[in-house]
DNA sequence: ATGCCTAACTAAGTTAGA
């Protein structure tokens, strides 16, 4: 049975992280690949590394910051949208959409919003508005659509090692979860808690106090599944290994893999 | 209440991440 592998990497920084994706790339072999924090301007992206690699690529960077691609093996992903609608002053990069293979993918990098509350905060439930908007739109198209990215929501207290010294941060606020469950109300299905229902699954690790190490972790990266995708879901995970790299990323692959149609 | 660690930008100190 032919499988499709989708993932999605916050590597932070894809310059300083070049090794570590290739190696993973060469390692795992997704078939798509949503990459969020590439932290450099388009004219970084190493397109040509990337394509002697075996993979074709859109991407939207900018400087410093932000920075959102869709890497797909052995083909291109076809450029359906940059940028979420609903705000034409927005210039973060934080959203690219292309069609692969049937799929539609959208590639997202949600606003962090700290510190909440303020201006940050706003801007984060602001854009997550924006992305309820554009999410069903998509459903209503009708078309198979995985979103894909870091959503910087943890969705419950069964998301993160312990809440406590967490409960004023932007990513368990009440709207940030509530955002999420209108988000999962309009059909959406989470597939990492989907294929783990009562797991511990993290996909993020800060640097501090040995988080890592002694796995003290929150799931924020998400895919998630349009309704006819669901029934071909048959597999979901982490790739934790690359998170113990030497000069990892904070966060480690997430991914899921459908059965090709 | 804040820093912890790490990278980008830029040139030693700030901003941002989550």
């Amino acid at each position: 049975m032919t499988q499709l592998k989708i993932a999605t990497f916050n590597i932070n920084g894809i310059r300083s992280r070049l090794p570590a994706l290739l190696e993973w790339l060469a390692e795992e072999q997704p078939d798509i690949a949503c990459l969020q924090e590439l932290k450099a301007p388009d004219e970084s992206f190493p397109v040509d590394v990337l394509s002697e690699a075996g993979y074709g690529a859109c991407w939207h960077g900018q400087k410093a910051w932000n920075g959102v691609a869709i890497l797909v093996r052995g083909g291109q992903p076809i450029e359906s949208r940059r940028g979420l609608p609903g705000d034409p002053q927005d210039t973060h990069s934080r959203y690219l959409e292309a069609a692969v293979q049937g799929l539609v993918i959208g590639c997202l990098y949600l606003p962090n919003g700290n510190p909440q509350p303020g201006p940050k905060f706003d801007y984060k439930l602001a854009w997550f508005e924006r992305l309820l908007g554009h999410a069903q739109q998509l459903l209503d198209s009708g078309h198979p659509v995985v979103l894909a990215g870091d959503f910087n929501a943890v969705p419950t207290d069964d998301d993160i090692y312990n809440p406590r010294s967490w409960r004023k941060d932007a990513l368990l606020q009440p709207q940030t979860r509530a955002c999420w469950q209108r988000l999962l109300a309009q059909g959406w299905t989470d597939a990492l808690r989907t294929r783990y229902p009562d797991e511990r699954v993290y996909t993020f690790w800060d640097y501090f106090r040995q988080h890592w190490k002694t796995n003290s972790g929150l799931r924020i990266d998400h895919l998630l599944l349009s309704p006819s995708l669901v029934p071909r879901l048959r597999d979901a995970g982490v790739d934790r290994w690359v998170r113990d790299r030497p000069h990892a990323s904070d966060h480690a692959p997430a991914w899921v893999t459908l059965e090709t149609a």
